[in-house]
RNA sequence: GGUGGAAUGGCCGAGAGGCGAGGCAAGGGACUGCAAAUCCCUCUACACGGGUUCAAAUCCCGUUUCCACCUCCA
């Protein structure tokens, strides 16, 4: 079995994945600011790091999967003055809508997910220690700063030069030693939520929160950061400067997800061209969306579009069909297992678009298998399929995604109503009378119910694709 | 200005020196009473200009276009 190598963002390269302890996997995700519902860029953050996740556990890592919630920024506080509400009650809502898409998409809970507002103290005791070490200064305005020149180390993960950069905007450059030093904390503005320190009443910010809850959650060092591309600066570079400044070994290992584009333009709100996940999830069910979300390589920008998302999950239906068929043929599930080729595939860098080639030719081979009534064959694909959309998220078979139509009684009473008219048509196919075949199979599909006459006898099922929109 | 990324057939999307991933669409065929589903076959590529090499989509040099980060961003 080969084994997994990894993409890092530090020394862009593709390498071998070895753990700082063996057997054990310790990741840190930057997870969502709670200040507006997710857009799907979020969500395929998401996505690709649960990917991960259940890749690394399958490998057989004992994984620590750690992701946050931002509960305490700037905008939610503006937030919280337009929606007339308190900034905690905006935090909760939107928290609870990203775990809500999380949930649809079958993205699996981490293993803790730390709020920074329940991480004040370790905050303040990392400020404290970045002060006592050197690193960092209380100018007396209320404000923390760390000194980002007296670090080799700055700037290295986005491999830039402190004096290339343009110049900060609003800097208030009458307190700080140079103007690139960001602050650890923010003195509380009237209004404003605060926190009593040592050096004032404020609030945290935004990167010391990362670097307090990840050593808390993780120990000085652990095995992967991830986040999305546009954090590697200033959030991570800053996350490694505080972090390396306290004398922590921090990440050994940066992976950063591509963005969602539309019209080739990055998903953002401020440009007007973001997809909420509710939005799509009208149209496509949440494992479709997960399907379509996960399919692009993890560091290839992913360019959406109502066509490719529907076409992605008309794909994904002919699988889904296909081990659903499979299980009524052999009278149970399909085993998980692994192929050799899929393993091959994810232990390229989480290569899911040739793991994909590999579904494709395993669903190819299983339906010849029903054809032939090759029950082995059939077997062997569908186990292969399963086992890949296992890793994938996207088993249709996992209770997260069960529509309950086993035990619904409303279902049950609907298969022998249908399977009652379908019997009807067969006897009117046996005596060649078109006619009337045709009219209740039309009639069917007007209902929204398809129909597949097999080998084994016509089946049906409620086509997705109908009443969409 | 600095730092990254991208350009592949009608579309989506992999690959990264040598048998043209895969999917969708299209055309043909098998199956079917007709369909649907499924299977088989076919077709269309590597932004541009140079160079290295027996061999380049892949390496090198240059050019163009696009995207992103440098301010909050998944």
């Amino acid at each position: 079995m080969s084994s997994l190598k990894l993409y890092d963002t530090l020394s862009r390269t593709v390498s071998e994945f070895i753990p700082l302890q063996p057997g054990k996997a310790s990741i840190y995700l930057c997870g969502a600011t709670v200040q507006a519902p997710p857009h799907i860029g979020h969500i395929r953050s998401g996505v690709n790091f649960d990917i991960l996740r259940r890749w690394l556990v399958k490998s057989g890592f004992d994984t620590t999967f750690i992701r946050n919630v931002t509960d305490i920024d700037d905008k939610i506080l503006h937030k919280a003055v337009h929606e007339q509400s308190p900034w905690w009650a905006v935090a909760l809502k939107y928290e609870r809508a990203f775990t809500d898409a999380y949930t649809a998409l079958n993205v699996l809970p981490p293993t803790y997910e730390p709020r920074a507002t329940g991480h004040i103290t370790q905050m303040i005791d990392l400020i404290a220690s970045l002060i006592e070490r050197g690193h960092a200064y209380a100018p007396g305005n209320g404000d923390v700063y760390l000194e980002v020149r007296k670090l080799d180390s700055y700037l290295t993960l986005s491999n830039q030069n402190i004096d290339d950069l343009l110049p900060a905007q609003d800097a208030d450059e009458t307190y700080k030693r140079d103007v690139r030093d960001f602050a650890l904390w923010k003195a509380a503005k009237a209004g404003d939520p605060f926190w009593p320190t040592p050096w004032g009443n404020g609030r945290p910010g935004w990167h010391i929160e990362c670097s307090a809850m990840a050593h808390t959650y993780l120990g000085a060092e652990f095995d992967i950061h991830g986040g999305g591309l546009d954090l590697i600066f200033p959030h991570h570079e800053n996350e490694i400067a505080q972090s390396e400044a306290a004398g922590y070994g921090f990440a050994k290992r940066w992976l950063h997800n591509a963005w969602v584009t539309a019209s080739g333009e990055k998903m953002s709100k401020s440009l007007g061209n973001s997809l909420q996940v509710t939005e799509l999830l009208k149209s496509v069910r949440g494992i479709e969306l997960r399907w379509y979300l996960g399919s692009a390589h993890y560091r290839s920008m992913l360019e959406f579009s109502p066509a490719a998302l529907e076409e992605s999950a008309v794909g994904f239906r002919r699988i889904e069909n296909f081990l659903l068929r499979a299980s009524e043929i052999l009278g149970s599930q399909p085993e998980p297992a692994l192929s050799a080729d899929f393993v091959a595939a994810m232990n390229e860098d989480l290569a899911v678009p040739q793991a994909l080639a590999g579904i494709s030719e395993q669903l190819r081979l299983g339906n010849s298998a029903i054809t032939e009534n090759n029950n082995a064959g059939i077997a062997s694909a569908a186990s292969f399929i399963r086992g890949a959309l296992e890793v994938l998220g996207c088993d249709p078979f996992d209770p997260t995604f069960a529509n309950g139509a086993q035990s619904d009684s409303l279902t049950c009473a609907l298969d022998g109503v249908v399977n009652l008219v379908l019997a009807q048509r067969t006897a009117a196919r046996d005596r060649k009378d078109f006619a009337a075949s045709d009219q209740i199979r039309d009639g069917l599909i007007a209902l929204g119910i398809s129909i597949e006459d097999t080998a084994q006898g016509p089946r049906w099922s409620i086509s997705r694709s109908e009443g969409s929109n």
